[in-house]
DNA sequence: CTCCAGGGAGCCT
DNA sequence: AGGCTCCATGGA
């Protein structure tokens, strides 16, 4: 096992590694030492937290002045790319243009990172994610890494990958159900299997325009424009993408009721007109502090 | 009991 | 293009 450090004084802006991991927009992580998100919300400050990516195990916490990693390989790169580490947060929320509401999320939760998840990964899970809560879709994603992920032997125990596209799309529809996916599970198969064939892929997305990769990504059976758009932001690095879910929406209603121009495309627009070039990290910050009461 | 959760597919006009 | 309706599951 390799173990490293990153200096919190060697990143450009805050870094708060429990609001990047537990604000919902990744499903990937987990705590190793089995304390749950949500109910042990306020004691993940300095928790581990375990992920695997391309066979390697990799897991971070934070302490007072570094990001603190343990790994199968030297992970310091990974480490800084997975957590949106080279992200200028200086610079990206001197961009941001939104009103009160925007300017209290950002103070709420300042070190929040957007992160960059495997393209696979996000794609099942935000899959998953549709008329879901929060915590059952980390519960799915974790039931999918033990039925279907390949075993790592690490520090004495057995830990799963998230599963390949192969391993999904060899699954059939009643396996998937079994696992509570409930109607997502013919998506997740059918996507898998496209994948896994190569039919569509992370090649064909990544590095094009954004709307243009936004409707490639709809392709994917259960994927539409919300779920493409986590995919873009989430995994890709897209940070002008605003997923339009129902917490953003019921926002735009309240405060940018000006945005609303009835279809997804062009409210996705206005709203990215209002909140600037990084509308994607406004968006994730508006997220977790509407969704976690800081607007009562 | 009803309602709803980081929506999307299928079908209709 | 835009407007239904249905879709599993579990917690409030």
């Amino acid at each position: 096992m390799e173990r490293g450090a990153i200096p919190t004084d060697e990143i450009a802006g805050a870094v708060d590694v429990q609001a990047t991991l537990e604000s919902g927009q990744t499903y990937l992580w987990w705590r190793p030492d089995g304390t749950t998100y949500e109910t042990d919300g306020a004691s993940g400050g300095d928790a581990w937290y375990r992920t695997v990516v391309d066979g390697d195990v990799v897991e971070v916490r934070q302490t007072d002045a570094e990001i603190e990693w343990r790994s199968t390989t030297d992970a310091d790169p990974l480490v800084r790319d997975l957590l949106g580490l080279r992200d200028d947060l200086y610079e990206i929320r001197a961009a941001a243009t939104g009103d009160d509401l925007a300017t209290a999320a950002w103070d709420a939760y300042d070190g929040l990172r957007i992160v960059r998840d495997p393209f696979f990964g996000c794609l099942i899970s935000f899959i998953c994610s549709a008329q879901m809560r929060v915590e059952r879709i980390f519960a799915m994603q974790e039931s999918l890494r033990e039925h279907y992920g390949e075993p790592i032997e690490y520090d004495g125990e057995t830990v799963h990958a998230f599963p390949e596209p192969a391993a999904l799309a060899a699954a059939t529809e009643d396996d998937l159900r079994d696992l509570k996916l409930g109607y997502r599970a013919p998506y997740v198969q059918r996507t898998a299997e496209m994948v896994a064939s190569g039919e569509l892929t992370e090649r064909d997305i990544d590095g094009r325009a954004y709307e243009l990769a936004r409707e490639e990504l709809t392709e994917f059976v259960g994927v539409g424009d919300k779920v493409a758009d986590c995919v873009l932001l989430f995994s890709l690095g897209y940070l002008e993408a605003v997923p339009l879910d129902t917490w953003i929406r019921s926002a735009i209603e309240d405060h940018y009721p000006d945005c609303d121009r009835g279809n997804y495309a062009d409210t996705s627009r206005a709203i990215r007109a209002r909140l600037g070039p990084y509308a994607g990290y406004t968006q994730t910050y508006l997220f977790h502090y509407l969704r976690s009461g800081g607007d009562e």
